[in-house]
DNA sequence: AGACTAACAGACAGGTCTGTCTACTAGAAG
DNA sequence: CTTCTAGTAGACAGACCTGTCTGTTAGTCT
C-alpha cells in the first residue's frame, strides 16, 4: 500500500512521541517537535491522531503495555511459586529506575498535568486498576487471607517507588521496596 | 507603608497561586490568570516574584511547611512514643486524602513537569530528604537497627500513598499504607 | 506641602502552541 | 492510463504565554 513498510508513519510518530512526553511531559513537547523528531508531515501526524490528546492516550497505551509486560516478566523469572512472584515482580521497578533516562511512573506525571475528568485521568485509573488486579490475582493464589488488601499494599509500594524513583535515581529505593514486599508478605502470609 | 495591611498583595498572590497552581500544575496556569484571580496588578507580581519560576519556587516552599507540619502534627496526636509517632504520621496521608480537591503530592506533580537539573528539582529532592530526615530521627528514637532503611520504607508508602490517591480519591488506599507501616514497624522493632 | 512608596490598570512585543489548509509526489489497484 | 491512497512540505490563523513598559492613584513620612 504504502511506499513505506506499513504503518511505518504512524509507529515513527507514536515511537518519537513516547520518548519525548516520557522526557519532558506531553505538555512539554509541542507537536511540531514531534513532527520534526520524526520526520513526518503534520498532516500525516493529524491524520493518524486527529488530537494531541489522542496521541497522549496512545502513548499512555503503549507505556501500559512495557509496564505490564515488565512486571509480568519480572514476576515469571523468579519461579512458579505465586508468593515467589509477588516479590520477584519488584525487580521491574529496580530495572526501571536503573534505566538510563529514567523519569519515574509516566502515568502519574501524565495525569498531574491533566485535569480530573479527562480521558487521560480515566486511562490512568484503568491502568493502576489492572494492574492492581493482577496482582490481587497473585496474592489470592499464594493465599493470601485479605488479597485487595495486600494488593493495594503492594502497589502502593510499587506506586512510591515509581514516583519517588524520579528525584535520586538512588536504587536503594527498589531494595526498600523489595524488602518491604518480602515483609508485608510474610506478615500477610505466615505460614510458609 | 501600603494603603493594604504589610505585604498583602505578595500574600494574595501566593495563595492565590498555591490554589491554582496545585488543581491545575504550575505550567497549566498563566500569570495573567494568577493576575486575575488575585485582583493585583502586573507589575505588582513581576515586582515580588520576577520570573515565574520564583513564584512557582514560593508555592513549592509552602507547600513543604503545609506538608511537614501535617506530618509533625499527626505524629504528635500519637503520643510521645516515637513508634506510636511512626504510625500516626500516616493519618497526615489519610487526612490530605480525603480532602476537596486533593491532587496528589505537589512536589512530584511539579517535578514531573520540570527538566531533571531545574531549581524545582532540586526544591523537591530537598524537601523529600528533609522529610526523610525526620523520619529517620524519629525510627532511630523508636530503636530501629536500621533507621535509614525503616525512613526509607515509610516514605516510600508515603510517597505511594500521596501519588496514587490522585487517582482514585479512595480513602482506602490511606488504610493500607498505616497498616502497611504498622507491619513494617513490627518487623523491624520486634521487641516491644 | 512635597517626596516617596506600593500598588493599580492595561497596552504591547515576541514567541509558542494547536489545528487547518493548499499544493505536490509516488506507489498501488483497477 | 486513471484513480486512489499515504505521505511530504510548509504557510497560516487564532489563541495563549511570559515579561516589559507607561501612566495613574493613594497612602505615609519628613
Amino acid at each position: 500500500m504504502a511506499r513505506t513498510p506499513a504503518g511505518t508513519a504512524r509507529d515513527r510518530i507514536l515511537d518519537t512521541a513516547f520518548r519525548l512526553f516520557y522526557a519532558y511531559g506531553p505538555r512539554g513537547v509541542g507537536v511540531d517537535t514531534v513532527i520534526a523528531e520524526s520526520g513526518v508531515a503534520k498532516a500525516t501526524l493529524y491524520k493518524h491522531f486527529p488530537r494531541k490528546d489522542d496521541l497522549v492516550l496512545a502513548y499512555l497505551d503503549k507505556v501500559d503495555q512495557a509496564w505490564s509486560g515488565a512486571l509480568r516478566a519480572a514476576a515469571a523469572a523468579a519461579g512458579d511459586d505465586p508468593r515467589e512472584q509477588l516479590v520477584g515482580m519488584f525487580d521491574a521497578l529496580g530495572g526501571a529506575c536503573r534505566r538510563e533516562g529514567y523519569h519515574g511512573c509516566a502515568f502519574i506525571n501524565t495525569a498531574a498535568e491533566s485535569p480530573a475528568g479527562s480521558p487521560v485521568h480515566a486511562r490512568t485509573v484503568a491502568h493502576k486498576n489492572a494492574v492492581r488486579a493482577w496482582v490481587t490475582d497473585l496474592a489470592r493464589q499464594a493465599g493470601a487471607a485479605e488479597p485487595e488488601l495486600l494488593a493495594r499494599q503492594l502497589t502502593l509500594l510499587l506506586d512510591g517507588g515509581l514516583a519517588g524513583g524520579v528525584l535520586d535515581g538512588d536504587p536503594t529505593i527498589a531494595d526498600a521496596a523489595k524488602r518491604s514486599a518480602h515483609a508485608l508478605i510474610d506478615a500477610a502470609l505466615p505460614e510458609r
